[in-house]
DNA sequence: ATTATAATTCGCCAAATGACGAATTGTCAA
DNA sequence: TTGACAATTCGTCATTTGGCGAATTATAAT
């Protein structure tokens, strides 16, 4: 019951929802995150805490970074199960179609700094 | 999303997750469901709205009852997936073992006290 | 060494949520 | 008609939740 509970606590909000919908086209970090939700980097960071803590995403860190990606081989089967669900139920969604096409530019931004960090070495 | 996030935080609580489960047996008046999780009969009044409104479970007055049942044919696709897999997800568990065994002996209860109202008539 | 940046944790506040009892509605029984 | 009972609605309260900024930690750049 517990980790059910976890899982639909999880997904009861609209930024969490929006959140493993971005993750659908591959990790993020913390960061990219943010600038997609327009949240402050804290509550951001709460958010990720909790799918974390449910087992629908996971975190990598690399560098100053951490990113999160979603659970895929490891995570339980109520998770999956679920995380399965949730994405489909959102597919089509028109908010979460806006975020995958800010999300677009969000990443090319990023890869764009970070080529710039990059040539500064 | 609307629709997403109604059944998702539908799902988010304890008791309403009992609930459901309970109405795996077949449909229960709203006076059955205060007898199995012990709460006012306002609270447990509002969660099953909580519930209906989401479209995972609906209703069906006789006389001065309302019972409560799963939300089988003519359900959404996103209510019907979710809730094969919180039911799927529940299965197994230990409180909801509970309740299905404290249920037989409400639903028990429950008849000998409409056959002693009939015997009245 | 110092500074800057990514991320998290902490403390605080406003809004949402879950619980109750009282009052209300609708339906039967006396 | 009156009384009883199932259920819901309403008002209230305590708890939880989602948000922020400030402080902290960890890592990389200067």
């Amino acid at each position: 019951m517990e980790e059910t509970l976890l899982i639909t606590k999880a997904l009861s909000d609209r930024m969490r929802l929006r959140i493993i919908s971005a993750l659908k086209g591959g990790e993020l970090c913390v960061c990219q995150v943010v600038e997609l939700l327009g949240l402050a980097p804290s509550t951001v960071s709460k958010h990720l805490h909790i799918l974390s803590a449910s087992g629908l995403i996971r975190s990598r860190k690399d560098n100053r970074w951490v990113y999160y990606m979603l659970a895929g081989k490891g995570s339980s089967k109520k998770a999956a199960s679920a995380l399965k669900w949730a994405l489909n139920a959102l597919s089509g969604d028109a908010s979460i179609i806006e975020d995958s096409q800010a999300l677009k530019k969000i990443t090319r931004v990023s890869r764009e700094a970070l080529c710039r960090t990059q040539e500064k070495r």
